[in-house]
RNA sequence: GCCCUCGUAGCGCAAUUGGACAGCGCAUCAGACUUCUAAUCUGGCGGUUGUGAGUUCGAGUCUCACCGGGGGCACCA
């Protein structure tokens, strides 16, 4: 929004400038930090530390100060600014509060939903996350990768790009095989319950994995079902199918609760075939060395890069042939692009893999894939309990989800119930749906991407202080407002009585949010944009608590409730982003 | 051994990417509801940014070394 005006102060302080001897000035533009008034400023440090550097004899920070008040006191300002200052090497430039403040409101109300979105870059990315696999169960740590992925999709759309939201399912392997094994010898013929889908599939793994390890006839057993599914065996496969279906149903439930929805599906089951003859072709290529039946199929990358202890050896095909991760992961990354003919393509998984994806990508680049270096592997660190225990659901140490989920809409209803009593029993709930969801994703998202998180009943379910109902509440507080004029929003009109600091402060914050969105979408941190969020409801709460709306007079008035407006909707845009939602009332 | 990552107030986290006095939330203490919803607000307490050096006008941020936590490094996913 200063954009226009930066480059006018910039031309005149470059006169200025030169008339002191000084020919190639750069200015960095910021803004100024805490400030009853806002605008932006400039320092003069660089400029003097290079006077320096050329020979003259002078004290930097002194000089600095010299030439930024020499510069405030010879510019020229149009009436957009109401002064400018000299404080210790800044120049400080601030902005006739006024006009501003109308141009920042009137650009939301008019852009509405878009406001903070920025222009196409005709960029075309795929953020692949979830990743989950069939026959097993939700856990928070799921939930992170799940969470960060929809955010960070969400935010890249918004700042202009074209995103493929892409789901890669693990539904073959040794762990589906287990499952179907345990299922057909002890569950047959029962059906999936219509509530916790996943907690009831899961359980059922728990189960089938405590039968391998508990007797060794299990276990041999289990790898005659695994051969006969090789051998495409018509009844497993049938059973396979229908077992399948069963999770992904479930999945489906859990995904529309969270509100994620993806473009693409990736299965394993559709790549392995065409990663196993693209393991052939490694071979003959001589990049990968085949030491069947003694040792695996390997890529030896250190060897081939001449690189030490870097990017190690990764593994292809397990020495009787059977499949790996590396061995699907390869052609799906191909199939991506063929597909889409992306422009970049992140994989939002956990930071253990950093480099086994380094080695993935590495594999792409060798054989030729100009594109592998527009691969990006989007690390988030794990979820852990107290005591640093890691979830696993053999262990026994994990919250399940659906568990979470309930346990969370269990308690926001009680609040909603104590705080509106009258409202129908299915809006209560709805509130609450959102309250609950809301503060478990903020939680998630409030923390940077390289931060492990350390679950604990107690604080995931906290919604005081920096939570999510917090910014929701500021929200439901301004359109209760706006419900008293009946959504009436006056028209635009200038201001002509001074503004109050909160007021100022407050606009401050709704005109940041496009650069916010920015620098969450080039950083790839969702945690930009909560903490914004977050800012921007304790700036409205501010304001509400010092500035009466309905009750003030005339212009004031129209301006305040223009204000308001103007404030839900960026509240209702930032919090978006992070894909929770706003309620009316709560 | 090699690599990655984290270390900021009692606890949980920020810090405009090298800028102005290091901020916020829990917790704790003291206050504010006949006024647009108190899931709110105001104030107090709390810091040698793990340690030591270096680069710079200027370092929580960059470099190096060390200390401590976590993770990864050939057939798990």
């Amino acid at each position: 929004m200063f954009e226009t005006y930066k480059t006018q102060i910039e031309e005149q302080l470059t006169v200025i400038l030169q008339k002191e001897g000084i020919q190639s000035a750069v200015f960095q533009w910021s803004e100024i930090p805490f400030s009853g008034h806002w605008g932006i400023s400039t320092s003069f440090f660089q400029i003097a530390a290079q006077e320096a550097k050329s020979g003259k004899k002078i004290n930097v920070p002194q000089r600095a100060a010299e030439l930024a008040s020499l510069c405030a006191s010879a510019l020229k300002l149009s009436e957009d600014f109401e002064k400018c200052e000299a404080v210790k090497g800044y120049l400080n430039l601030y902005f006739q509060t006024q006009s501003f403040s109308r141009m920042v409101v009137d650009r939301v109300l008019e852009e509405k939903t878009n406001y903070g979105s920025l222009p196409a870059t005709h960029q075309k990315v795929m953020v692949e996350f979830s990743q989950p696999n069939t026959h097993k169960a939700f856990h928070v740590g799921h939930l992170r990768n799940m969470v960060l992925g929809a955010a960070v999709s969400n935010i890249l759309e918004f700042s202009g790009d074209e995103v493929i939201r892409a789901n890669y399912l693990g539904d073959i392997g040794l762990h589906v095989i287990t499952w179907l094994w345990n299922y057909e010898k002890f569950h047959a013929g029962e059906k999936p319950p219509a509530e916790k889908m996943t907690n009831w599939i899961g359980s059922l793994y728990a189960e089938a994995v405590k039968r391998r390890e508990e007797s060794k006839d299990n276990e041999e057993a289990i790898r005659n079902y695994f051969r006969a599914w090789d051998a495409h065996d018509p009844e497993i496969v049938a059973l396979w199918k229908e077992t399948r279906q069963w999770s992904l149903d479930a999945f489906d439930q859990i995904y529309s609760a969270l509100g994620i929805h993806f473009d693409k599906l990736y299965f394993e089951s559709e790549v392995e075939h065409e990663g196993k003859t693209f393991v052939e072709s490694l071979i003959q290529k001589g990049l990968a060395k085949d030491e069947r039946p003694q040792g695996a199929v390997i890529i030896d990358l250190d060897a081939i890069l001449g690189t030490k202890e870097e990017y190690r050896v990764l593994v292809l095909l397990r020495s009787d042939g059977t499949s790996l991760y590396a061995t699907k992961d390869i052609p799906l990354a191909i199939k991506k692009f063929d597909e889409f003919h992306l422009n970049r393509s992140i994989y939002v998984v956990d930071v253990r893999q950093s480099l086994y994806l380094k080695q993935i990508f590495k594999v792409l680049e060798l054989m030729g894939y100009t594109w592998a270096n527009q691969c990006y592997h989007l690390a988030y660190e794990i979820v852990n309990l107290p005591g640093n225990v890691t979830l696993a659901s053999r262990e026994g140490t994990v919250v399940l989800l659906e568990d979470l989920l309930q346990e969370a809409e269990k308690r926001a209803m009680l609040v909603v119930d104590q705080k509106n009593p009258e409202l129908d029993l299915e809006i209560k709930q709805r509130i609450a749906k959102m309250i609950a969801i809301g503060s478990i994703k903020y939680s998630l998202l409030t923390r940077d991407n390289t931060r492990i998180v350390t679950f604990d009943w107690e604080s995931a379910l906290d919604v005081n202080g920096q939570a999510a109902p917090y910014i929701q509440y500021a929200a439901v507080r301004a359109n209760s407002i706006l419900r008293k004029e009946n959504f009436c929003v006056p028209e635009s009109m200038g201001i002509t009585s001074e503004l109050e600091a909160k007021e100022i402060e407050l606009v401050d914050l709704i005109s940041r949010f496009p650069q916010e969105v920015g620098k969450a979408s080039r950083e790839l941190r969702p945690l930009q944009v909560a903490n914004y969020a977050y800012e921007l409801a304790k700036a409205f709460n501010d304001f509400y608590t010092n500035c009466p709306v309905l009750s003030a007079e005339n212009e004031v008035r129209s301006f305040r409730l223009r204000l308001v407006a103007a404030t839900k909707q960026t509240i209702i845009n930032s919090l978006g982003l992070l894909g929770i939602e706003v309620p009316e009332i709560m």
